[in-house]
RNA sequence: GGAGGAGUGGCAGAGUGGUCGAUUGCGCCGGUCUUGAAAACCGGUGGGCCCGCAAGGGUCCCGUGAGUUCGAAUCUCACCUCCUCCGCCA
């Protein structure tokens, strides 16, 4: 949600968001406009009429108490007249909900507007490279000389199956077993623990909730196609941040230093739209877990770029420590989605790829979400005054598992087929260092 | 799932048709007093929207939404949430 204020003095910027973003149109500003217009009209109006509406009440409540039941032609002329008044104040009030309605259904669907130094583009074909990484002595392999790819890989260890996951649960389903399994939440509580040094508070969360969660981190109405809705209009969430951003919306928050949270939820996605797209392995499916961080802090550009940087620095961390190459791009805009400001992707070696797959994705938000899960703070202002402002919020995938998997079974093969396990991660595979074939 | 009860400001808790956006206490902020602090005393203390350069004015909000009424925190209906008891259950 954008401040209404912006796009009646600036909705030329907001056009402009909407043809680089690729999000609504500038039909869509034209119409918010209008219906805004129409809206304040009728409150300005609404409220005039209610105002007299409550003095004539006033006198009819004075003069019904000293005439203590009986009437009298003054107060017969008072009812009329607040009667007259009633439904004019009815229809006033149906012409500002309408235009309210309508308004607030359109401010949902436009886009926030990016960062001016952000690239602009069309597609994830734009993106910028920003930095590439990788530990000289694990480079990133590819599948030659013998190398396989982590479903050959993971079907000839046994740690991973396909056609039963498929036939447990449908397409882009798998099980993972065995040694496959305790390297599945190694790193996860790998990525837990790291994020825990650093000052973020570990969440157990609902990824069960409700719509007004999905509408107020921005996923809905436009993502519904990509969610799961139960009977009960709950909706499987599709990452943690939509419980973890929405956990203090509807409050006002007193915001000494940034709430830094993080939490370890399994995602569900439809991926509705996407079929045929990476039909094969654990890169696309539908149920997944991931720990992500989401951080929220005072309306403060300078300090929501320091902590955007801070929640790409966490995830960099974890990779370096497990020795993955990757690379880190500045989303163009065409690829950064309705609300984002400034958006990261990180991309993994991928070995049977050929290439990077994105396995993060960090977005700085400013107000966009706050505004719509009306989640503010008071800012302390000169002379002991204050002001109610909306937070800002970010968020970032801490590790993502089974995708990331990919990355370690592949870069991590050796030879004779076994997959040495990531120095970091021992410490939770109860002794294992190599996987083997053992079932 | 069945039967009852309840949702009021940061918290506690009054208020059952008008002068109530709401008594009071606690908390919080400012001040007086004090070497400093505490105590005591004095004052202040919600949010949204609309009009306005501003000062200020208007309007809405007592779980949510509809309704009755000239007028609703108060009456009616639906929904949501919580509590108690019973049943079932990881």
């Amino acid at each position: 949600m954008l401040d209404p204020k912006l796009i009646r003095e600036n909705p030329q910027a907001v056009k402009e968001a909407t043809r680089v973003k690729r999000v609504a149109s500038p039909e869509k500003v034209d119409a918010w406009l209008a219906a805004d217009q129409r809206r304040r009209s009728a409150q300005t109006r609404a409220d005039a009429l209610k105002s007299e509406q409550k003095k004539v009440g006033d006198q009819v409540g004075q003069l019904k108490r000293t005439l203590k039941g009986g009437t009298t032609p003054e107060l017969e002329k008072l009812l009329e007249q607040a009667n007259a008044f009633k439904t004019q104040a009815q229809q006033l009030a149906d012409e500002q909900a309408a235009a309210e309605t309508e308004a607030a259904s359109i401010m949902l669907q436009l886009p926030a507007i990016p960062d001016p130094t952000w690239p602009i583009g069309k597609d994830d074909a734009d993106n910028v490279v920003a930095r590439t990484w990788a530990d000289p002595a694990h480079p990133p392999i590819k599948l030659e000389g013998g190398k396989k790819d982590h479903v050959t890989l993971g079907k000839e260890l046994n740690i991973l199956d396909f056609d039963r996951g498929v036939k447990l649960a449908g397409s882009r389903s798998y099980v993972v077993r065995g040694a496959g399994a305790l390297l599945y939440s190694a790193v996860l509580r790998f990525a837990q623990d790291s994020l825990i040094r650093r000052g973020y508070e570990q969440m157990i969360v609902p990824v069960l909730v409700t719509e007004q969660c999905m509408v107020g981190t921005g996923y809905f109405p436009a993502g519904r196609e990509q969610a799961y809705i139960t009977q009960d209009n709950t909706v499987l969430v599709g990452t943690s941040e939509v419980p973890l951003a929405s956990f203090y919306g509807n409050e006002i928050l007193d915001l000494d230093k940034p709430i830094r949270l993080a939490a370890l939820s399994t995602c569900f996605r439809r991926e509705a739209g996407a079929a045929g797209k990476d039909t094969a392995g654990l890169y696309r499916v539908h149920q997944f877990d991931k720990v992500e961080q989401v951080v929220i802090h005072k309306a403060d550009d300078a300090e929501h770029i320091t902590l955007h940087e801070e929640i790409v620095a966490n995830s960099e961390a974890i990779l370096q420590a497990l020795k993955l190459p990757y690379r880190v791009s500045k989303n163009c805009t065409g690829d950064m989605g309705q609300g984002k400001w400034r958006m990261y992707d990180i991309e993994t070696w991928m070995p049977s790829r050929n290439g990077y797959g994105e396995t993060h994705s960090g977005s700085a938000l400013r107000d966009f979400q706050s505004r719509r899960l009306n989640m503010r703070y008071r800012e302390k202002l000169e002379g002991g005054k204050t002001e109610t402002r909306y937070c800002y919020t970010l968020n970032n995938t801490a590790i993502a598992c089974p995708r990331v998997l990919i990355a370690i079974i592949e870069q991590y093969q050796n030879d004779d087929g076994t997959i040495t396990v990531p120095e970091v991660l021992t410490p939770y595979m109860q002794g294992i260092e190599q996987i083997t074939k053992t079932i």
